[in-house]
DNA sequence: GCATTAACCACAG
DNA sequence: CTGTGGTTAATGC
């Protein structure tokens, strides 16, 4: 961790990979790598932003103070950024972001960051694609929000969980059945019923943190249907 | 009216 | 943190 590079770092976004030797040299000079462990703060809403924050390896969540409860806007998997749009799009974060699980963060000076899209239009061409590729997640994920029931909703983040992040149908859920409520925006009742009525169904099955998804056809239908 | 859906509250493991 | 029951409000036949 100590003398890492980031020329052969394995985790490279797809925006690094385009920077030259001397680019790199660079990057390698201004950039920090933190490791944060299972439920550490790693930048706080309200607080002033001087670096793009880049997801190396772990995953986190990305949430916010609402008006009266935490809503939870999205869960980052490594490789990624997360946070350039609370750098550039205003001084101060408009939310937090925690580490699910041991995560490590490279912070990259803003500044630098700066200049690489000034400088280098690949790379700033391949930031855009990943900031529009979010962006469009985010609509479908407004649509979809504001349209379907609460089951359509936790079959669909279970779905998304599965394919996404673990690629497995066999998973270790990151979240308590609280968060993922501030992050389909229901109550954690609502969760909790929903998830045992998967379950009698023989939907999923889950003893603690463990979920499989046992049918699969059914919970897109559910999730689909809304 | 009656059923469904889901939030809020409360209390118990 | 989670599971459940009661209550209440909104919405849709």
């Amino acid at each position: 961790m100590t003398n890492h590079n980031c020329k052969t770092c394995p985790f490279k976004s797809s925006a690094t990979k385009v920077l030259s030797d001397d680019e790199f040299e660079i990057l390698d000079k201004n950039r920090a790598m933190v490791t944060f462990k299972k439920g550490d703060l790693i930048f706080k809403q309200g607080a002033l932003s001087t670096n793009v924050a880049y997801l190396r390896t772990g995953i986190v969540k990305i949430h916010m103070q609402g008006p009266s409860k935490e809503k939870i806007l999205r869960i980052v998997k490594a490789p990624s950024y997360f946070g350039i749009p609370t750098t550039f799009g205003n001084k101060i974060n408009k939310y937090s972001a925690t580490a699910i699980e041991e995560t490590t963060v490279c912070f990259i000076d803003s500044n630098l960051f700066r200049n690489f899209i000034f400088k280098n239009g690949k790379f700033a061409y391949e930031i855009i694609v990943e900031l529009c590729e979010n962006e469009l997640q985010d609509y479908e994920r407004y649509a979809n929000q504001s349209q379907k029931q609460v089951p359509g909703m936790v079959a669909e983040r279970l779905i998304c969980m599965s394919d996404n992040i673990f690629n497995s149908n066999h998973f270790n859920f990151p979240l308590t059945q609280s968060e993922l409520a501030d992050l389909v925006g229901t109550s954690r009742e609502s969760v909790s019923r929903v998830l045992s009525d998967f379950s009698s169904n023989k939907l999923i099955e889950f003893k603690g943190k463990e979920i499989t998804i046992l049918n699969r056809d059914v919970l897109e239908q559910i999730s689909e249907k809304g």
